[in-house]
DNA sequence: CCTTGACTTGAAGTTGACTTCAACTTTTAG
DNA sequence: CTAAAAGTTGAAGTCAACTTCAAGTCAAGG
């Protein structure tokens, strides 16, 4: 596959998977003149990419996931200590879409003053600031780039 | 409270909450002198704020979610899709925990070579890339900006 | 009174993740 | 053969989300 061909199957720009490339997150599997080929293995790749991504994982992060560099060892701790930061995110996350759809069913004029609203994402809220122990700040995230890219 | 108390009660740099208000994120209730005085309920508020963030909001929808400007009705509408999409996101951040749960734990020595994490990893990935009908590319995230901010 | 330390501001700098651009090489169609 | 279309590169630009900086304000202690 050439890149547009990725590009076009993926919706992920060309530009990205030059970027990818470089980053090493990704590799073209020789080279047709100067274009790249790509074997069709990096559909999924990239697939995982922005699944990581999605996890709250900077591109750094997902790449020392993918490809095992240096010490297997740290990357085993590392990997389940990685499944237990988005265990956690998953619970939160499930508390703020519970919150969100009540707030679109709730008949209060604003969420902001409905109780039930409050409780649920208060549960959320509950134990991301530890007030001691922990280090607070446990799940980033990230922006949008700019459009929704086709 | 006053910044440095905000601060650190929830781990939130300073700069960071000037950063929010400026951003109409959150509310100082006055000033002391000149220094904000915020409402207690600000701690629960910022908690909420990076659980948007972990969702994957943007800070510009995390306000829209949390403050009832205009259209009620936009609102709600655009509350549930955003529910529907941390759900997906949910799903599919279950199935990579579990792969990568499976990888720390798998005896291959690079769990590229694993073909449960690979089947594991490909069934999370499913859909993301919808070949036709759908924009792709559904959830963003972020990355961590430096320090732990103990 | 004067320094120290916590706060204030606006402006500029940083980082990660891309995108855009200019200049160039190939492949492909006419 | 030649021109357009699609690929390539490195460098520079953009954007969101912050952080850092310089310069100033203010309350409190010595």
């Amino acid at each position: 596959m050439d890149i547009a061909e990725v590009a076009k199957r993926t919706g992920v720009p060309a530009s990205t998977l030059r970027y990818y490339e470089k980053k090493g997150l990704i590799h073209s599997i020789g080279r047709d003149g100067l274009r790249r080929r790509f074997a069709p293995g990096v559909v999924d790749q990239l697939a995982l990419i922005a699944l990581g991504q999605a996890a709250g994982l900077s591109l750094d992060e997902v790449r020392t996931m993918l490809s095992p560099n240096g010490e297997p060892n740290i990357d085993r701790q590392l990997l389940s200590a990685k499944a237990d930061e988005i265990d956690a995110l998953v619970k939160r996350l499930r508390a703020v879409s519970n919150g969100l759809r009540h707030a679109a069913a709730c008949p209060a004029p604003s969420h902001a003053e409905c109780p039930s609203f409050q409780k649920l994402l208060k549960a959320a809220a509950l134990g991301m600031f530890d007030t001691q122990t922990t280090p607070a700040r446990k799940a980033p995230s990230r922006s949008r780039p700019t459009s929704p890219s086709r």
